[in-house]
DNA sequence: CGTTTGAATTTGGAATGCCAAATACCATTG
DNA sequence: CAATGGTATTTGGCATTCCAAATTCAAACG
């Protein structure tokens, strides 16, 4: 048998990215704070974690690295790390840094992208109207929807730097889309994006998608202050 | 002697950041990659560099950890690391993030920096402009007229994405700084960033931050094919 | 003479131990 | 009883060590 058959015989076997046991962890960690097993504020002991992880304190002390860089630990003075708390000001910066990234993606998007890709993040917007399911699916349509825009922008260190603010966006974003009476607003404004997408018009797309952008602020500021007079009322 | 003449006293008095070992390695490394001590595309095994700079691999690695984020380490597969060498596509890619970053700061200084930090930044440019002096003041200056205008902008995720950005582009800013040729264009390009930021004209910055990035990467692709030119000579 | 194979070496990942700084706790004092 | 000072404990930074994967290189083979 050649070499050459071989190579093709195994073309498409992609040897596993070896996941180390730090990004292991930081996913179940980031995982355990986006959902609140671990409220916002707690201190993280290495120690105690990492046993309790059944790892060594050096895989864990990589992972809240990584998860620091995603803004969901924070390093006080002091060196100890915290669950990261963000005040509304803290959210709506970065949500300001992530609108321009989106728009900067819309924009390339129309200028890079294939038409099956535009035709796709349609059918992800066609999608998300026709679902009438709970909020949680649609949550993720939603970030499934960006996600798509981005990638078709072919921009490596845009994605990259995309994905690190969606992850300290997560959970905001998260509890905001259990607003259900704002879903028309977002499938109309997901609507504008994908018409100027098509059109292959990148202002147009830019200027939809920072204003949907702006709309998701004015979300998150809704559902902060609700869970600011929840928690005085207690 | 009362607690709050103690305070007002040494109201000022900031405790010392508790560099670590890692920052230290890293602010070295960086040094040393940036001016090409280092070639891009050399392996750096750990416990050599580890050694050559009296410390453990622990410490190092944390460096690279935060070197690969700003882009100036490569991991391969087999996550042995190097010194990162980014292509014209991989430089452009990372251009158009930072002209998109850039942008926003323009806008948002507009609309939130104070007139005094509006005056110096003028100031910056205005002195760019009677400076005569070598390529590397040159260069030091432009830096620090962007890094004004981020930090006008009063957005602490912007300015640290900014900061990882301008990290990775160093290099590459800075052997196109060397084409004294472009000066000119260079310095009509900020005098018409600095017009539109004293006009609080937040589209206009924008767009003005978005022109210069654009005729930054037309510099570097030129660089960029020189030096591909002289090494093919050789 | 070019390939292949396998042992020796090199390399990064992970575990563990030690130390200084920071924190928590408590006895003492005014 | 509140404030203070000191001691015991906790915590993260760093060094060291061990281990598995990867690389190198030379001997054996065609």
């Amino acid at each position: 048998m050649s070499a050459g058959s071989i190579l093709s015989a195994l073309e498409d076997v992609q040897i596993a990215p070896r996941r180390s046991l730090a990004e292991e962890a930081a996913d179940k960690l980031r995982e355990a704070i986006l959902l609140e097993h671990l409220a916002p504020g707690t201190p993280v002991p290495e120690r105690e974690l990492s046993e309790a992880m059944g790892i060594s304190r050096t895989p864990l002390k990589d992972a809240l690295r990584l998860l620091e860089m995603e803004g969901l630990i924070d390093y006080g003075p002091t060196r100890r790390p915290r669950v990261a708390n963000p005040s509304l000001a803290t959210l709506r910066d970065n949500i300001t840094v992530l609108g321009a990234l989106e728009a900067l993606a819309g924009e390339l998007a129309c200028a890079v992208a294939t038409d099956p890709e535009l035709a796709q993040i349609a059918g992800l917007a066609r999608n998300m109207e026709s679902d009438g399911g709970d909020a949680l699916s649609f949550f993720h349509q939603d970030m499934e929807f960006h996600g798509a825009i981005v990638t078709a922008a072919r921009n490596a260190p845009l994605a990259e730097t995309h994905r690190q603010y969606n992850a300290r966006l997560w959970r905001a974003r998260f509890l905001s889309s259990h607003q259900i009476d704002r879903r028309e607003n977002t499938l109309a404004e997901h609507d504008r994006i994908v018409r100027a997408l098509l059109a292959r018009d990148g202002a147009a797309t830019a200027a939809a998608m920072r204003a949907h952008l702006r709309s998701t602020i004015e979300n998150i500021a809704r559902v902060h202050a609700d869970v600011r007079t929840k928690r005085d009322e207690h």
